[in-house]
DNA sequence: ATCCGAACCTGACGGC
DNA sequence: TGCCGTCAGGTTCGGA
């Protein structure tokens, strides 16, 4: 379900509710996910909420002596009930707060993951990890020393977590489209003007969907229930056989790593 | 080192 | 109605 645009959504609504506020305790009922929901999370009581972070598409819930690492997966969802509400099926996780609210994590196919950590520095999930897209140090020159000796087509290479994080299946189709990359040139092949393009899209496209609250296209809803609007924004993802809003072309889709890549036949070169 | 495919899991949908 | 294959917004792991 989300890529870094509906994780950094899912933040900004969930913060205003437990930042500040006290963590009474939490309800593990499904602790099989990715990795087994770490013990030291059902054993926490009583805990002051420092801060709600995100760190690529990782959200990072600090408590005086460590953090909850939390990650969506393919179809993990966040809300805050303002009640207590009875469960159903996949509602795995609920963090209860003493202002009433409970932080409730709902997850069909369990890809996500809640891990305590001590030192972020330390975590095995965050530690190797390249930089954010909207920060300075993802930039052409990095891009290019990166891509140098890599023979993998840009379009998986941009949803490599060492290269930038955050690039998820949507937006990587959707950058090259804007940047006009095809998707199946070689990493190393890349012009720095080329470089110059595509660092600049994936950082536009990304902060116009956060802007949008994201894009929903069957399930992602923001922590308060109303979808994310950036799906009406989408110029190639999921438009296969629909004209190129551009020039008219139709769209074309095939796939890159096992997942499905949209681009422009005439735009992207 | 690099790259690719399989794996984790459930649900929705289309075809027969 | 039911069964089967395919697809789905992510990430890690193992083998070539």
């Amino acid at each position: 379900m989300p890529e870094l645009p509906e994780v950094e959504t899912s933040r900004r609504g969930i913060a205003p509710h437990i930042v500040g506020e006290t963590l009474l305790y939490a309800v593990v009922r499904h602790p099989q996910l990715r990795w087994p929901v770490s013990e030291e999370i059902t054993q926490l009581s009583d805990e002051p909420v420092i801060s709600l972070e995100r760190r690529a598409k990782y959200l990072l819930l600090g408590l005086r002596h460590g953090w909850i690492i939390i990650h969506l997966g393919m179809s993990g969802r966040l809300r805050i009930l303002s009640e207590e509400k009875a469960p159903e099926k996949h509602d795995h996780v609920d963090l209860v707060f003493s202002n009433g609210k409970i932080l409730r994590y709902t997850d069909p196919r369990r890809f996500g993951a809640w891990l305590w950590e001590t030192d972020l520095t330390q975590s095995r999930v965050l530690r190797h990890l390249g930089p954010e897209p909207l920060s300075d140090t993802f930039n052409a020159a990095w891009l290019m020393q990166k891509s140098a000796t890599k023979k993998i087509a840009v379009k998986p290479w941009i949803m490599d977590n060492k290269l930038v994080v955050g690039v998820g299946n949507i937006y990587a189709s959707e950058s090259l489209f804007q940047a006009g990359i095809h998707p199946d040139r070689t990493a190393s092949g890349l012009t720095q003007q080329e470089s110059e393009r595509l660092v600049t899209s994936i950082k536009t496209v990304l902060q116009r969907s956060i802007e949008q609250g994201g894009t929903t296209l069957r399930d992602f809803l923001q922590s308060d229930g109303k979808p994310g609007y950036f799906a009406q924004q989408l110029n190639v993802y999921g438009r296969a056989g629909e004209p190129c809003l551009q020039c008219g072309t139709l769209i074309i889709s095939g796939r890159h790593a096992q997942r499905s890549t949209f681009w422009c036949p005439h735009c992207q070169h």
